[in-house]
RNA sequence: GCCCCUUUAGCUCAGCUGGUUAGAGCGCCGGACUGUUAAUCCGUAGGUCCAAGGUUCAAGUCCUUGAAGGGGCGCCA
């Protein structure tokens, strides 16, 4: 079974008759005699020239839309006008049947809504093999630029004890009786003769567990599964998405800025390389999708985008800065945002940073020190007991996607608050100890993955850059 | 959780101020075709107009409720 080339080896080489095998599936099958045949391994299809005069009636019959053959034959140069070489199949068998009349996929468009309603099958259609391949990219990319700057990969839990995370609703983790939950004296639920022996959740976030590797290893990231029990319905969130959290001992904010800043102009330089005939293809879709909108509803062309992501350094402002600029911009002034901007601590809306994003800088802005009131405990604060070292990564069309800080090294000032934030202090020890033995400045970000492939794939549903997407409602497969 | 929109053939959609037998393109099926590129050409079949209730002489069309899907907002990555 391991004799095959794959499509995308075979673009690479030259075609002068040699004998190839390749395994695929049809996607389309035209005259009776040219098979689209793509074996996932790259966008482009190979044409396959079967001879129906030698070929027998039934197998011509089974080449359908869908269907799984090998096909084994002489690679020449094409004598049409859409592709450089196609195989001239001596031998074609047919591993799969694929019914036309019930196969969903039809050799058309295809709405990203009915094509989510058959997730099972919407691998097999350009966009979403295009999709997927550059996910894999991505993924790949970011592990090789960690892994090049002497970062280390730490696998923190899935299942955690710890609920003082504080990044939202969790799911909670149990192996008693639901029908008939064991209750302590004063009413609660006994965890005593759970699993774990106590209350256990899916991980909203490893950033604390990885603090802990970077206060001994020095720089870690992590890259895993994360969840959150929100009741959220948009394009941009899911129950279960993939969190990249790097952690960097002995560094400040603005080597976290400089880090994230690198990182997403590496990982993307990356794809650009690499995944660049499935962006080429999607960005055509994207312009093809964006035809029939006003001009000034339509977004940046994809591929300059993302080029533009690496040219131009990221716009740097403080919340500070970025509240003066929106209370004395147009829309404010007009009344036009929905949350005006009139009191400083206020939390940037989705408008907000559209505006700052979209209209005034035209690329991405890193927006640094805000209010402490709007942030979480761990992230250090400053000087003017006002605000605190963080910083968001706004990007057009997305919003936030890397929201980090540098974290509170000093034991006083962190218990504090804590105490203010109504964390759980004696359940915290753990983390607390990296203050109290051998502290040193830090810092770190989240990058939430599937907002990275929805930025560089041009899609706007985050439903759809995730293999299997989980939301409230729905858990299919 | 809140707001808005949508639901008509397998898919994508049209269907006017309510009025005869609900249409198109693509797909499927049948036929033609040896250089096609979502092939093309000819033909056939295919409908619980999302569901329930209501208004009306008459409802795909109007009203109410519900369901499913989409978009926006909030929560955030």
């Amino acid at each position: 079974m391991n004799k095959k080339t794959r499509i995308t080896r075979l673009l690479k080489s030259t075609p002068d008759g040699q004998i190839v095998t390749v395994k695929g599936w049809v996607r389309t099958f035209r005259n009776n005699q040219f098979i689209a045949l793509n074996d996932g391994s790259t966008i482009v299809n190979l044409q396959v020239v079967v001879d129906r005069e030698t070929l027998p009636e039934d197998i011509l019959k089974r080449i359908t839309p869908g269907a799984a053959l090998i096909a084994t034959g002489k690679l020449i140069e094409s004598q049409g006008h859409g592709q450089a070489m196609e195989l001239v199949a001596a031998e074609i068998l047919i591993t799969g049947d694929s019914n036309a009349d019930t196969y969903p996929l039809q050799p058309k468009r295809h709405s990203l809504e009915f094509l989510r309603k058959n997730g099972h099958l919407r691998f097999r259609t350009q966009t979403f093999g295009a999709i997927f391949r550059i996910r894999h990219h991505l993924a790949y990319a970011i592990h090789k630029f960690f892994n090049d700057r002497g970062f280390f990969y730490l696998n923190t839990p899935i299942i955690t004890g710890s609920d003082a995370e504080g990044a939202g609703e969790m799911f909670r983790l149990t192996t008693l009786d639901l029908n008939n939950v064991p209750k302590t004296d004063d009413g609660h639920v006994d965890y005593s003769n759970d699993f774990f022996a106590k209350e256990t959740n899916l991980t909203v976030s490893g950033q604390l567990e990885a603090e802990l590797g970077a206060m001994a290893l020095s720089n870690v990231y992590t890259f895993g599964p994360t969840f959150r029990a929100e009741n959220s319905n948009t394009t941009r969130h899911l129950a279960e998405f993939w969190m990249v959290e790097p952690e960097i001992a002995f560094s400040d904010l603005d080597d976290d800025m400089d880090l994230a800043e690198n990182m997403l102009q590496y990982v993307i330089g990356y794809v650009l390389e690499h995944g660049k005939l499935d962006l080429e293809f999607l960005a055509k879709r994207l312009e093809n999708e964006e035809k029939n909108k006003p001009q000034n509803e339509r977004s940046f062309p994809l591929l300059e985008k993302l080029q533009g992501i690496i040219d131009d350094k990221f716009e740097r402002i403080t919340y500070t800065e970025a509240f003066n600029i929106l209370r004395n911009s147009k829309p404010n002034k007009k009344g036009k945002f929905a949350y005006p901007v009139e009191e400083w601590g206020m939390d940037l809306q989705s408008e907000h940073e559209r505006f700052l994003v979209e209209k005034k800088f035209k690329k991405p802005v890193i927006i640094t020190d805000y209010p402490k009131g709007i942030k979480a405990f761990y992230m250090r604060m400053n000087d003017d007991g006002k605000t605190v070292a963080a910083m968001d990564i706004l990007v057009p069309g997305i919003g936030e996607l890397v929201g980090g800080s540098q974290r509170e090294e000093r034991l006083d000032v962190l218990h504090d608050r804590m105490k203010e934030m109504n964390i759980p202090i004696e359940e915290m020890q753990w983390y607390l100890d990296t203050r109290v033995y051998g502290s040193c400045p830090h810092a770190g970000f989240g990058l939430g993955f599937e907002r990275l492939v929805l930025f560089v794939t041009g899609m706007t549903n985050i439903r759809d850059v995730i293999p299997f997407p989980r939301f409230p409602g729905s858990a299919e497969f």
